[in-house]
DNA sequence: TTAGGGTTAG
């Protein structure tokens, strides 16, 4: 996405038509020019359109944001969650003038759909272009010479291809033809074509052809060009045909301007989405269903819930009915922005305005209760989509799985699942349902059940993928059945399943566990041939002669090259790996100093004046135990160095309690450690996995514990 | 489906 936006931000000079405008509504910016305005020709655009100063649309927009759209100037250049400029209605500072507008207000009309007397013949003739292996040979036979189809059977055939290389063909095939009327329609048909085969290539080429044979390019043409760009994730592309637009003075209507806010949004560009929506509301606009939803997305997939909040008050103040895409869309950004609650009652609204829910509205609330580990939602809600019949679909099951999977809900899987399999069910168990499974009976430490869901899924010729595999060799793992994990790895390989990252973090996780000698060798094996690089730095940890700054060196590029989501994974399984395989002692603390070097473990430390305090929530408990014993160890420096009067009264240690029910527990691990150490941290009582030490009882156990020495060690 | 925009899973 950076490469993208990078990408996507160049030096943008076009006469847009808030700025430079070719249109007499739009004078108000430019008041010298209005004369000029109306000499401006769609093909040859003057001199004295373009902009003064070269600058981005971003730039250029700018100013109408600072004067029409907003009380608080904000910064052009904000790329992290910008906050909306939310209630801030536009004002119009001219009334005497008439609104510029950014969109033309009426959509684009289109032309009645012609009824065609000849339609059996001609039904069966694109059934047979539809099959035919050879479609020039068979419009050849089909169209001999002087019999040319009419436009509107030209068209219902091409219409009727479904096969952009085809359409190719028949758009050559008209060509061909002596005085053939080839307008844009025929144009726009195969533009949309190329867009479902993902030929963006092709696209800017076709769009090119009409520009060199004059044939007019309108709105239907620009948002299937758009929306073409952003199928294939050319954005870039998108924002130069949108602008090409302006410049050849054609103004989009709702359809070309909401796919254009869409393109802004994915690119994460919230200021102009904001902007443009605004700019298009003053000059009279009203947004419809399609253009709230893209605004919803927009402000969820930034976890950004005034902007959610926003959408709604426009809709409800304009009237707006929400369908139900735009109740799925803000549902699901409710919960991206974390607020279940309001997803919920989001849903609610939907059923009491009597939009029904759909397999998209349940999977996004699913996936939401699951989250915030609203168990008893989330099987309410099943109970009542079965006695309300709402539609359910294989995705919404392994939705509904993966979310007892999360909460350990056993009983309930089972039950799914079984339904799943009832032979009069559609929605088949597929990989995601039995990883789900694997899942389920993994966590629950019942390794024989997982393996009998593994063999039942190759059984069934349902195809393993490498989630499966992975929570299958993570669940023999931890039960100590090492050769039967490699055996599963195996497995993947032969079937050509290609580990990634998470398998690899998986398998350094079972190495940690691993008795040292030959069970670790064998997973070692299996790692090398999935990340070889692993394995070298595992043998750079283990040599003695080995230095820090190798060792620096060849984990950064490891974490670089490293999905983000594993980096600190990797390093927690690194240290554990370290501390239980008998690694030289200084490597569990190298490694723990290079995660915080590179950003792994923030918020590890907090200090108030009262109590300092270590958060070991996300660290492995090779890796907390690091930590711990490097913070006790800086604290005895300042008794030492006789910086006791420093240090504030109490200090705290919060290893999370584990609201997984099957979790293994950070918390227990943590205080059979501090017992070990005879520790004076105390378990709170009404918070578990929270541990306080006064400084007195501290600093007492620090002076018993360690040497005068200790501290430069 | 009938020339154009927005929504579902580790």
């Amino acid at each position: 996405m950076a490469l993208l936006c990078a990408s996507t931000s160049p030096t943008i000079s076009i006469p847009h038509p808030l700025l430079s405008p070719l249109k007499p509504p739009a004078t108000f910016l430019c008041h010298s020019s209005s004369s000029k305005t109306s000499a401006a020709t769609a093909s040859s655009p003057t001199a004295d359109q373009t902009p003064s100063s070269s600058s981005s649309l971003s730039d250029q927009l700018l100013p109408l944001s600072l004067t029409l759209l907003t009380s608080q100037p904000t910064s052009p250049s904000a790329t992290v969650a910008p906050p909306p400029r939310l209630p801030a209605k536009p004002t119009w500072t001219n009334p005497s003038k008439p609104r510029p507008t950014v969109l033309a207000l009426r959509r684009q009309s289109r032309r009645p759909f012609s009824h065609n007397p000849s339609l059996r013949p001609l039904t069966e003739l694109s059934r047979t272009l539809r099959l035919s292996p050879d479609l020039p040979s068979a419009l050849a036979a089909a169209f001999p010479p002087g019999h040319s189809p009419s436009r509107d059977d030209a068209l219902l055939l091409l219409n009727s291809l479904r096969s952009w290389q085809k359409s190719l063909q028949f758009l050559d095939f008209l060509r061909s033809l002596p005085d053939f009327p080839l307008d844009t329609i025929f144009y726009n048909v195969v533009l949309k074509s190329l867009r479902a085969g993902h030929q963006w290539h092709h696209v800017e080429r076709l769009a090119g052809e009409m520009i060199d044979a004059s044939v007019p390019l309108d709105n239907i043409t620009y948002s299937t060009i758009i929306t073409a760009a952003k199928r294939c994730r050319r954005f870039d592309g998108a924002l130069h045909w949108f602008e090409r637009m302006y410049r050849t003075g054609l103004m989009p209507d709702e359809v070309t301007y909401s796919a254009v806010l869409d393109v802004y949004a994915r690119l994460g560009r919230r200021e102009e989405v904001v902007t443009l929506y605004e700019r298009a509301c003053a000059g009279g606009w009203r947004p419809d269903a399609v253009a709230f939803s893209v605004l919803g997305k927009m402000f969820g997939e930034a976890g950004d819930y005034d902007g959610i909040r926003y959408v709604l008050k426009e809709m409800k103040e304009l009237g707006v009915k929400p369908n139900a895409v735009v109740y799925n869309t803000l549902i699901q950004a409710t919960g991206k922005a974390g607020k279940p609650g309001l997803a919920r009652s989001l849903f609610e609204e939907m059923v009491a305005a009597g939009v029904s829910p759909n397999e998209k509205t349940l999977t996004s609330l699913i996936k939401i209760y699951g989250k915030a580990r609203w168990s008893r939602d989330a099987l309410e809600l099943w109970e009542r989509m079965k006695s309300k019949g709402w539609p359910v679909d294989f995705i919404l099951y392994n939705t509904l799985l993966s979310m007892c999977a999360d909460l350990g809900l056993e009983d309930e899987a089972e039950k799914l699942f079984e339904d799943m399999r009832r032979p009069d069910r559609y929605a088949r168990p597929d990989s995601w349902s039995y990883t789900a499974m694997i899942n389920i009976y993994g966590s629950g430490g019942k390794p024989d059940r997982a393996v009998k869901m593994f063999e039942e899924m190759l059984e069934k010729g349902v195809e393993p993928n490498v989630m499966s595999c992975t929570c299958l060799i993570r669940c023999l793992g931890k039960a100590g059945r090492i050769g039967d994990a490699v055996r599963v790895f195996e497995t993947a390989m032969e079937r050509g399943i290609r580990p990634d990252d998470r398998l690899c973090g998986c398998l350094l996780s079972v190495a940690a566990l691993c008795e040292e000698g030959g069970e670790t060798d064998m997973v070692l094996g299996c790692l090398e041939k999935a990340n070889d690089r692993l394995v070298g730095l595992l043998k750079m940890l283990r040599d003695e002669q080995v230095g820090f700054g190798e060792i620096k060196d060849e984990f950064r590029g490891i974490m670089n090259e490293a999905a983000v989501e594993v980096r600190r994974p990797f390093c927690n399984c690194l240290i554990d790996v370290c501390r239980n395989q008998g690694h030289p002692s200084r490597r569990a603390n190298e490694l723990l100093r290079l995660g915080n070097l590179y950003g792994l473990y923030p918020g590890l430390h907090a200090r108030t004046p009262e109590e300092w305090s270590l958060n070991l929530r996300s660290l492995s408990v090779g890796a907390a135990k690091t930590a711990f014993e490097e913070w006790m160890r800086s604290l005895w420096g300042s008794v030492v160095e006789q910086e006791e009067e420093a240090l504030p009264l109490s200090f705290s240690v919060c290893t999370g309690s584990g609201t997984h029910k099957f979790s293994q527990g950070l918390a227990t691990s943590f205080t059979s450690h501090l017992s070990k150490l005879a520790a004076p941290f105390r378990q709170v009582d009404e918070k578990s996995g929270s541990f306080v030490a006064s400084k007195e009882d501290l600093v007492l156990w620090l002076r018993s514990t360690f040497s005068p020495a200790f501290v430069n060690a």
